[in-house]
DNA sequence: GAAGGGCCTTTGAG
DNA sequence: ACTCAAAGGCCCT
């Protein structure tokens, strides 16, 4: 990588790559050694972290674009300090945030997310990881950063013209035809993915559940994680039972009482909360 | 109408 | 070799 500029990012607020680039959210990064590599939209991007500065290595043209599509992939506009403030309300999350500071919610691009959630269904992260990387490295473009090779992810027009049965040879079963169809949907403009942004969390999130393949769970997913509602909170099997063995809520609350809970406890930053629930769960439970 | 159960594909862990 | 769970959703009763 020594023929590419190094660029170093000063981060002036809790960072930690490795819990946030390896914490169930995105599935296509991969680490070697130090680095982190990954594509954000069109570009190949390396992160390697040395406390507060982060390294960046890329494909991307010019620094200050770079520093943009990181920064905002990061989530730096995020005011950590006054999130975990708000969520920090007693000792079981405070914990999880002692143990995993710095894992911050990404942003990253909303029909990936989209695909990479739908393939969680009924699945676990080291094979939605597959899955993702089979779906771009078969049918998306190839990007190259010294010996590193990224694919950047096919788009809804790319997919769409597949159809279903390409998909299902990726060994992705049965949710092979519900990302053909959501698609094709999203490709014949009949659905502005990009626009829900814009829109209020229920309302984006009707829109969402209105797709083949994506209740409750998956529409909280994308919202979280690409659409900037930090108040979605997805609410599955891991988290289901932190909630049922931590806070001691009722096993046979439905998915909307569940959220209802954890929304009037930790309001607009719910998936923060979650997020870090997640994490101790899984690694620590 | 809502609540519960079966089913869907494949993988990896035990 | 066999069972089970896996960042669920859909369809049928």
């Amino acid at each position: 990588m020594a023929e590419h500029e190094i660029i170093e990012l000063n981060i002036g607020q809790p960072l930690d790559i490795r819990h946030s680039l390896e914490s169930g959210q995105v599935f296509r990064w991969q680490r070697q050694e130090d680095w982190h590599y990954g594509v954000i939209g069109e570009n190949l991007i390396a992160l390697c972290q040395f406390g507060s500065v982060l390294k960046i290595v890329h494909d991307a043209g010019e620094t200050q674009h770079v520093i943009d599509l990181v920064s905002k992939f990061l989530r730096l506009d995020d005011n950590i300090e006054e999130i975990y403030s708000v969520i920090g309300t007693d000792e079981r999350i405070k914990e999880a945030i002692s143990a995993y500071r710095g894992l911050r919610i990404l942003r990253q691009d909303p029909w990936e997310c989209l695909i990479g959630f739908i393939c969680s269904a009924n699945s676990n992260i080291p094979r939605i990881s597959s899955s993702m990387r089979s779906i771009a490295y078969n049918y998306g473009a190839k990007r190259t950063l010294g010996l590193f090779e990224g694919y950047v992810f096919p788009s809804a027009e790319d997919i769409a013209s597949l159809g279903e049965t390409p998909l299902r040879e990726l060994k992705i079963g049965f949710r092979a035809r519900y990302i053909a169809r959501v698609a094709e949907i999203i490709a014949a403009g009949k659905l502005d993915l990009y626009g829900l942004k814009y829109m209020p969390y229920e309302e984006a999130k009707e829109e969402l559940k209105s797709l083949p393949g994506i209740g409750d769970k998956v529409a909280d997913c994308v919202l979280l994680f690409s659409l900037d509602k930090l108040e979605a909170c997805p609410i599955d099997r891991w988290i289901r039972r932190a909630f049922e063995d931590w806070y001691l809520i009722d096993s046979r609350f439905k998915y909307e009482e569940f959220y209802k809970w954890a929304f009037d406890k930790w309001g607009g930053f719910a998936g923060y909360a979650q997020q870090y629930l997640f994490q101790s769960r899984r690694l620590a439970p």
